[in-house]
DNA sequence: TTTAGCAATTAATCTGTTTGACTGCTAAAC
DNA sequence: GTTTAGCAGTCAAACAGATTAATTGCTAAA
């Protein structure tokens, strides 16, 4: 691969971005700097397909890139700087939004990148059960129900309800606070689990009636799959991939299935924009689909993953350039 | 209108439901009970054609319903008993899982009605601004952060995080439970504002730092667009008119802005099933779709709105008679 | 090594034809 | 008076062939 075929591809790969049409020998001569003629650019063409960067739907069509191809332009040709003045600047305005809690900054992250790259847009909250419990307290509401509330050290706040089949009275609430506190502050979140129940039961003298539910309750919160957030299912509508109704249908099945978005939006480094092109995938629904994914952090503190999915002829430089802004953003410059 | 129009009105009706195609004279002679030629239903179908109930798309072609058609079908013909026993069964099990909230319920609900008649079908919470408080309280995470949890009498609680930029000490936070208590509960939620405000301000020496974040976030909290709960998105698009790639981009439109699916689900009255059958929906995106909704409530208490959305070729009957009784079975038999 | 030029290929478009499913109407049957 | 058989008329959908336009690969010249 020498640099003009690089340059070629990359051509062709930026050209079908933009047009979403085959692109042919023609249509790239003069521009993007190429100062070459269709035919020597056929015969680059004829060579970039054979090593499959790109391929051709008949004899006489024009070259679209393949999985491949996408993968040598997202790993070394494209630019990862693709954002301009105003975008920034609406963006910062955007994560500045004074929030109360994290929900609310991956709302406003979520819709924010909906907006700027007109894809539909996934996110779902940090793994909770790595986490350490910062506090955990039960409140009293009404005389037969409990709300438990657990603050984890990166400020998630996970709440559930307990309903019980006789009276708490507040100094039993008291006592729960008490010892919850004293026997879990400071742990990860997994920690809550049969042992304490047992220790719970020696040490005081509730009834297993009041006990049992709090425990299954609890485990049951922080076990629950994260809730997931979608921005913009609509506008892949607005992508002639669409055109195609397998597409449109794949699609939608796709974002409506909560454990394939979760398990999409799970995978991937920590530290890096994880790109998934077409049939990268592991899951076969996904191989017409490009993800890209991104583990979003305040100061460190892991807050879930945010990722855009779409066609594999996406702008992956917009979208690239855009999660590495945010990414750095967030983390505090 | 006489019975045997009706009948035929009916038989064309169903059939469409059924085929999805226009439906010919001759494909309902010898069913639905009508013992007559062809030509005979072809002269009655010229009739119910002149009145408006049925429409033709080109001169040769079979007869299809109209919205006054379907308007007439749902008013006065069709089985609003058409539930088997499995399906009854299914849904009593369902309905009979222990919930802790109410918004567990409203999500079995959901997607139990989205099971049973395979339509997409979206769900709001109630309006809870005329609701009364139960129970406010206060509950200390961390040392500068408040959980507002309101309680209505409905069994709907909103909790909301409130972010201090001084410390909070427990009696401060005793002395809130206490005043909101005795001056809030069993008020109506929108009682909650700025008069109670200046009455702390001048009851306790707290400074507006602490007082000012409380109120705007309690206020925040009950005004909050309800959550919209979302099931079987993907079923619309095994129904032949999302063919049409037209009609499946306006759905995704319509259920993917909030404020539509607020507004659809928030028109209706509060102790019917109501029936909105295309162009007879107020909103023009909403004039190819077919809308059923009714209010869900436990012991006469509102639980919010649960509607169903799909093309006016719906199956009304089985739609309408699996509301019935799921709005039968919540309020209690 | 590059390029001009040209035959070959193919999808997409267009055009005309056939087919099949209906209807509406007429006249006969009940 | 009502119902029905039968048939001409209509139209969309399916099909088949011809035309067009885009683009390639290859050859031979620059």
């Amino acid at each position: 691969m020498d640099d003009r075929k690089k340059k070629i591809l990359q051509a062709i790969i930026e050209e079908y971005i933009n047009t979403a049409e085959p692109v042919s020998s023609g249509s790239i001569v003069n521009k993007y700097g190429l100062k070459l003629s269709s035919a020597t650019i056929r015969n680059e063409m004829a060579e970039l397909e054979k090593v499959g960067y790109i391929e051709k739907q008949h004899t006489s069509s024009g070259r679209v890139p393949s999985a491949k191809g996408y993968r040598l332009y997202v790993d070394e040709l494209l630019n990862d700087n693709n954002i301009s003045l105003e975008e920034i600047k609406y963006i910062k305005s955007k994560l500045e939004t004074r929030v109360n809690e994290i929900e609310e900054l991956t709302k406003i992250t979520t819709s924010t990148i909906s907006e700027i790259t007109h894809y539909t847009t996934l996110a779902i909250g940090p793994k909770t059960n790595l986490q350490n419990i910062e506090d955990i307290k039960f409140i009293r509401l009404g005389t037969r129900m409990l709300m438990g509330v657990i603050l984890t050290d990166s400020g998630i706040v996970k709440e559930t309800m307990i309903k019980f089949d006789e009276d708490i009275n507040d100094e039993q609430v008291e006592t729960l606070n008490f010892i919850f506190n004293n026997k879990l502050k400071g742990k990860p979140l997994e920690e809550i689990d049969k042992p304490l129940e047992k220790y719970i039961f020696s040490h005081m003298n509730y009834s297993l009636k009041v006990i049992k539910p709090i425990m299954e309750q609890l485990n049951k919160a922080i076990n629950d799959e994260s809730k997931i957030y979608l921005e913009g299912a609509n506008k892949a509508f607005d992508l002639p991939e669409f055109k195609s109704l397998d597409m449109a249908k794949n699609f939608i099945n796709v974002i409506d299935q909560k454990e394939i978005v979760a398990d999409l939006l799970n995978t991937g480094f920590a530290n890096d924009i994880n790109v998934y092109i077409g049939n990268e995938n592991e899951n076969d629904q996904l191989k017409d689909f490009s993800i890209i994914t991104f583990k979003h952090k305040y100061k460190n503190k892991d807050l879930g993953t945010i990722g855009i999915i779409g066609p594999t002829r996406m702008d992956y430089s917009k979208v690239i350039s855009v999660m590495k802004y945010i990414s750095k953003k967030l983390n505090g410059e």
